[in-house]
DNA sequence: GCGGACTGCTTACCT
DNA sequence: ACAGGTAAGCAGTCCGCG
């Protein structure tokens, strides 16, 4: 529950817990809890003035509780129940149930503690389970219902009054808001009200967090193995720690027979020493309990836990250690008593993240990795284990780690930082929590918000799922539970002046065109009925709107229509160019998942028929928009999902289409990018294009892909710089000398073993541990287990790097491979399969080109 | 015992 | 723990083959 753990309150943790004055100026809500010792809802509240974290209590007497469709007086006959002793009492509730579209009565039952509603054995939710009584809304965490109850708005300022909790949030600047005004004035009436609500939350004053990160090393015996975080055997040797506040600090522990080093070392660092290494973790701590933030990599799993192991191996009292570890499954969580814990491991995991907002830049989840694509800086390369390093080898190593991880939250003005609070504000989750989840769980939490706000009942799965049903088109692919999107065959050649159109958003906007939410679709007017989605037997109703589409609609439209036009424009100074561009990244990254949940089976408001009506709609308009295109004369030479690839169109053409797709549709059809050319295979999914001005953009061909060895993403990428220069039809003869000579040349020097063997690895990534592949043993799980062979650990993320070889496995881990090992073969097998890509609609084959003899003579004999 | 046709598994990509 | 669609390589299976 929260962050503010009852276990930390009853070790003493009260002590660090500043409670707020009974006035306290303007600061930023940031998380709720439960306090288990005064049975109460707390609120950890960031003062920006002091830069220090403040815990209110509320005082309105909310509790947990859950609703049920039996009567006070049937309750009270269940003797279990009424004898429980976190039971506080009932309450007759209306709620507006919107599968059934009616107001129902309900009784709440309240408790004194969440754990008594769910989360022990005989509590509250099972003793109803077992009597048969229907129960809602009983699977919310507190801190989450009490957000939602109250109405507070996470990220957001507050002060506190005489002892009680007040909003400061200023209204929209007048201009914002009547620019915003005009700019949807066509809308309906309850999605320009969301716009304006939204957009109250993302343009209030973004805060400067004061912060510090953390990065510890311990010393370890055996190389190759991470400590154990359980046992804590051995010394913390080295902190890093970096604050916001220009602290550069490193605490060593002094060991016997460590030489001092002679390395360089970054200026402006205190490099702090300690005989006792409890003096050194007491430092730590009392950085832990100064700072309103702690930044790790990884300290959910590693640094916490290892703290507090230690700690109390050292002696420490529990009473000392301002670290809880909540153990959730397998992963575990790290709590701060004061402060606020961000993982940033978790954060960068977070795949729509990784794509959307992070555009796919990093491909491995690790500090190395992130830091080197991001940062431009990668970590320390020590050959050795840490325990070998020198007093100032050690010290740079750490602090380089402690920089990385700081320097995460600090780039691009601190974009991290703004990112996670806009999506805390959007969603209503803590930093901290936010952080932890997926995508999805951003969603529900806002869906589950809006329904409270409403007092509409929170609909379990099974109820949807009965009175919706289940999806009814049939996939493409096996295994999946309907059907998708339309990819059209490309027009294998070279096309020149081609233009995309695309309907921006398209998912999005089906849903808040054609009024998608589980509520209203499928509802049960007959009216509703003789309007059906294109493409489908499901209707949407025409008396009420439905929630998810106001929700996403007014997302939609507040990201296209404002957010997207402010980033890029210039008159604005670039700071507010640059929160701008982080509302439109966290928009899009909700936006993008905001179909995909409804048709996920472990989403709580799955519901088939809406994930299939929007693909329906996306099948719908763009079959119309080709048949209209052609009927119009132009060539479509490919498309897939939402876009069209025209070829030649004139502007008057796309104007034509843009408007019919606006009059016809309410659909937004966009020019999305222009080609000077653009080569296709007979690949679906699968093409280079090439923009005025040069730029190559590559789509889905094997010589892009990040698992290929370098060698041929060399080759490849020289062949790129060969298309790049083309401008017209005739420079494809020089181009294809070009090219020629490229392929040669590649094909040689691998003939002649010329290239070193690095070049020469894959790199595919292991998604499981090695046992869990049953029905099949992929080469890269044959080499994770040459690698546990030799005692190496291998989980599941990390990248296999290996070198295909003529017998045994057939692949050898590159660490065990030599040049004469080379299966040459395999290797000219990948050069053909990645040129034919491109050499297919040029008109060359391969074969021809390396010379067929050649290649014949190679198969034959060599 | 071995190769070809086939299916299924797996990864990486596109929208 | 957002979805479905596509490409590609390889593993495993079945069948035919005097």
């Amino acid at each position: 529950m929260g962050l503010i753990s009852s276990s930390t309150a009853r070790s003493g943790g009260l002590a660090f817990r500043p409670e707020a004055p009974r006035n306290l100026p303007s600061s930023y809500l940031l998380s709720a809890g439960f306090d288990g010792e005064r049975e109460v809802a707390v609120v950890k509240l960031y003062e920006p003035k002091s830069k220090k974290m403040y815990f209110w209590y509320d005082t309105s007497g909310h509790h947990p509780y859950c609703l049920c469709n039996a009567s006070e007086a049937r309750l009270r006959r269940i003797s279990r129940l009424m004898s429980h002793p976190g039971l506080l009492g009932f309450e007759r509730v209306r709620k507006y149930d919107s599968l059934n579209e009616k107001w129902v009565e309900l009784t709440k039952v309240v408790a004194r503690d969440p754990l008594s509603i769910g989360g022990r054995r005989g509590c509250i939710r099972d003793i109803l389970e077992s009597e048969g009584i229907d129960f809602w809304e009983a699977r919310i965490r507190y801190h989450q219902s009490y957000i939602f109850d109250q109405d507070l708005a996470v990220g957001m300022p507050y002060k506190i009054e005489n002892g009680e909790l007040v909003t400061t949030v200023q209204k929209l600047p007048e201009k914002v808001a009547q620019d915003l005004q005009k700019l949807i004035e066509g809308e309906r009436p309850e999605i320009r009200e969301y716009i304006m609500k939204w957009a109250t939350l993302f343009e209030c004053p973004f805060p400067r967090f004061r912060r510090v990160a953390l990065d510890i090393e311990v010393y370890t015996p055996t190389p190759g193995h991470m400590p154990s975080t359980e046992e804590a055997r051995n010394p913390i040797i080295c902190v890093g720690l970096i604050g916001s506040d220009g602290a550069r600090r490193i605490l060593l522990l002094e060991r016997a027979n460590v030489p001092e080093g002679g390395e360089e070392f970054p200026s402006g660092v205190e490099i702090e020493r300690y005989k006792d290494e409890r003096e050194l973790i007491k430092e730590v701590f009392r950085v832990l309990l100064d700072y309103p933030f702690v930044i790790t990599f990884n300290g959910d799993d590693f640094d916490f836990p290892y703290l507090l192991n230690r700690a109390l191996r050292l002696g420490f009292n529990r009473s000392e250690i301002p670290i809880t570890i909540r153990r959730r499954g397998e992963r575990g969580r790290a709590l701060l008593s004061y402060g606020i814990h961000l993982d940033l491991y978790r954060l960068f995991f977070n795949k729509a993240l990784q794509v959307y907002a992070f555009k796919g830049v990093y491909r491995e989840v690790n500090l190395n990795e992130i830091g080197r694509t991001i940062l431009g800086i990668a970590k320390f390369d020590v050959r050795k284990t840490v325990s070998e390093l020198s007093y100032r080898e050690l010290a740079r190593y750490c602090f380089r780690d402690a920089e990385i991880t700081y320097g995460l939250t600090a780039y691009d003005d601190e974009l991290v930082m703004k990112l996670v609070t806009v999506l805390s504000r959007m969603t209503r989750l803590p930093i901290d929590d936010l952080i932890m989840l997926g995508v999805s769980r951003w969603i529900l939490n806002i869906m589950r918000y809006e329904h409270r706000s409403r007092n509409m009942l929170i609909p379990r799965s099974e109820d949807i799922l009965e009175a919706k049903g289940k999806a009814t088109t049939e996939a493409m692919i096996k295994g999946k539970k309907y059907k998708g999107a339309i990819v059209v065959d490309p027009k294998p050649g070279i096309h020149f002046d081609v233009s995309v159109l695309d309907f921006s958003s398209l998912y999005p906007s089906a849903i808040k065109r054609w009024g998608l939410s589980y509520e209203a679709i499928n509802c049960k007017h007959k009216e509703c009925q003789k309007d059906k989605v294109p493409g489908t037997t499901h209707w949407t109703c025409k008396r009420r709107y439905g929630l998810t589409s106001l929700v996403i609609g007014s997302l939609r439209d507040l990201r296209v229509k404002w957010y997207k036009l402010k980033s890029k424009d210039n008159t604005l100074p670039k700071e507010q160019r640059d929160w701008y561009t982080v509302i439109q990244m966290s928009l899009k990254v909700i936006l993008n998942a905001g179909y995909g949940v409804f048709g996920s089976d472990k989403f709580p408001l799955y519901c088939p028929p809406v994930a299939e009506c929007a693909t329906a709609i996306g099948r719908y308009l763009i079959t119309q928009t080709i048949k209209r295109a052609e009927s119009a004369g132009i060539d479509v030479i490919y498309g897939d999902t939402d876009s069209t690839f025209l070829e030649k169109p004139s502007s008057q053409q796309i104007h034509d289409l843009i408007d019919w797709s606006r009059d016809s549709f309410k659909m937004d059809l966009d020019v999305d990018k222009v080609y000077r050319y653009v080569v296709f295979s007979m690949r679906k999914k699968n093409y280079v294009g090439v923009y005025s001005d040069g730029v190559v953009d590559i789509k889905g061909l094997t010589g892009k892909k990040r698992n290929i060895p370098l060698f041929m993403k060399k080759a490849f990428l020289d062949t790129m710089g060969v298309l790049s220069k083309i401008r017209s039809e005739e420079d494809f003869v020089n181009a294809k000398a070009e090219i020629e000579r490229i392929v040669n040349d590649g094909y040689s020097k691998l003939k002649r073993h010329e290239y070193p063997i690095e070049e020469l690895a894959f790199h595919v990534m292991l998604s499981k541990l090695p046992s869990r592949y049953t029905k099949s043993v992929p080469q890269h799980v044959k080499v994770a287990n040459q690698l546990i062979r030799r005692g190496n650990e291998v989980k599941a993320g990390d990248i296999m790097s290996f070198v295909k070889v003529r017998g045994g496995d057939g692949v050898k881990a590159i660490q065990l491979a030599i040049v004469d090992d080379i299966d040459t073969r395999k290797y000219v097998e990948l050069m053909r399969s990645v040129f034919e890509q491109i050499l297919d609609p040029l008109g060359i084959n391969f074969d021809e080109m390396i010379g067929i003899k050649t290649l014949d003579a190679f198969l034959m004999g060599d």
